[in-house]
DNA sequence: CATGAATGAGGCTTCATTCAT
DNA sequence: CATGAATGAAGCCTCATTCAT
């Protein structure tokens, strides 16, 4: 018996980003992800049930990442923690741009259930506790966390696409620039 | 390809908005774009050459009309300026939530052509003439024009959302805060 | 405008009928089903919206047509109303092998859905009218109308089947036979 | 290809009528089979060939059944042999009706190979040499034997399905009734 | 022998596009 | 111009069969 390689599940997952990352999610096809993880079409459905299932799961892996970004340690001032929490932000869309392009891809689509659209979102409450500490010390402006949140990720989401020639010391300092962009929208 | 009846061509492009809004992208069919503008299927090939001419046609409606709000009255202040433009732009992007759905999902779909999303970028120089007006002077950080227009993009489109049950005068209020928020993060 | 042509949802009847026939329904595929009703595969679902349908819809039109034969004309004496429909049925289903092939490879199939099969049984009621009329006469046994409709439709279904090489007065007198047969069985 | 495990080969055959009577041949998959066998897939290709030698099998197996059904002492009176063998026949089919559902789905499809429905036939000479006793003593029309067998198969079938809710003396009393119509369609 | 993951051909269905009316 | 029936390529998915363990 050969047993489940769960090494494959990701290479499928993987082949799912790259393929929409190049045909857009419109033009997804099971053949071309089972093409690109280099296996047969039917292998693909035993991982996942169908091309919901698989579009779904890889939109859960990534939110997941992306919520073990946030950095708050307590002991940490918190513009320091805001400051280190964003460009660990931008660092990983920057470097996971398939993974941005999927996500927002996905969502607006149909595809993607309800179900795991509300599961995502838990993800990232360690976030918005640093943004909750930030204005219990009057550090930031009284706005509703939801909002300040929103703000920040379409902010990040907006300004992380390097210049493909930038260096990585450019980037590094464009990066420090973006996060106290940021702070200065929402500082007290 | 533009034949008499422009209202018919109108309608095809509404309809277009709205399956994009309820099937995303993905979904989309002729079929049902000419079900939903009460046209036969043939009759969407007389106005449109074929589904990539129609969505790149919609884009390019869309892209000009969002130029068409940029406000930079000379004799205006900067500030003034700026704020009446981001006010602006929050209420068409809250009011035409199925055009911003629409964008962002063609955004990254190869079924728009690449001199589409040129000639689209052109539209809005407007805007950058209006930060460069601030940068000269002084009133907002010497940061790259494109920078800047990444992040206000990037950050009206996360925010304008309304909660649904919002009222007139609250929504007013909100925007103005989003507004000053976006002034503080460039004002220098 | 190309009118819907309702010739060509008889040929794919046809077709399906044939295919059934010569590879069982189990082995029914539509492509077969379109190819030998020389239309293209989508067109068959213009007429059928899917294979269930197709199904459905051949066994109703099949159903209906076997209860246009039965024979029971008031004036008529039950024996002779009897053996005519008798005969008629047996002609029916020795020239119509194939449909009646249909009807018993369909019968069992989770592919009828139950509100097909309920209308199908509507048809024969006048075949029920004419045993009940023999009951009252006192020339039939005292049976339940069902139990003689089973037997009768069993019995003419399991005889029908010529030895290919008989002759048309041969398969006449068999008939004949038949009908005498299950009168026999039935009668008081 | 008759390995060891016998019992494993009768689960086998036994899930397969189960599934067929549940979803029909044409549903009829070998996984499905396997899950309900409770055995993996690649053991059901251990016992049996493919899918075309588990149908014959099964095919087979329950044509001897449906033989070894009649009765034909030679000191019994016809009429009396022949009232048994229907009753022992009704029965068989009341509480094999699976079988039955298998064996009027397998007959007409290609899955069933030639050579197997003529093995098949063989089986049931017994009731042929009953029938041909019968016309000896004058007791039966002077019908062909095939001809006569042809009506029981057909009669029999059809009459089985018992009502779900009759009880145990009710079915006894109607398949009485049932052997008597036979009797009384084939007496001289 | 037994397992069930893997394969890939093939079936059902959709849909962009054409064309006869 | 307008229509919608017709086409057939292509996509999703199933499933008979094989094979590594």
């Amino acid at each position: 018996m050969k047993p489940r390689d769960e090494g494959k599940a990701r290479d499928i997952l993987a082949a799912t980003l790259k393929e929409v990352a190049s045909v857009g999610l419109a033009g997804l096809s099971m053949e071309a992800v089972a093409r690109r993880a280099e296996v047969a079409t039917g292998t693909v459905y035993i991982y996942f049930k169908n091309k919901e299932s698989l579009i779904n799961a890889l939109y859960g892996a990534t939110k997941s990442e992306l919520a073990g970004l946030v950095v708050d340690v307590e002991g940490l001032p918190v513009r320091v923690a805001f400051s280190r929490t964003c460009i660990a932000l931008l660092e990983y869309v920057a470097e996971n741009g398939d993974k941005i392009v999927f996500m927002s891809q996905v969502a607006n689509s149909p595809l993607l259930s309800e179900k795991t659209k509300k599961e995502g979102a838990v993800g990232l409450d360690s976030l918005s506790a640093l943004l909750e500490r930030g204005k219990r010390e009057l550090l930031l402006k009284d706005l509703e966390t939801p909002f300040m949140f929103a703000f920040l990720q379409a902010a990040l989401r907006g300004l992380a696409q390097a210049a493909p020639s930038e260096s990585r010391a450019e980037r590094a300092r464009r990066f420090e620039l973006i996060a106290s962009l940021c702070w200065d929208a929402l500082k007290a």
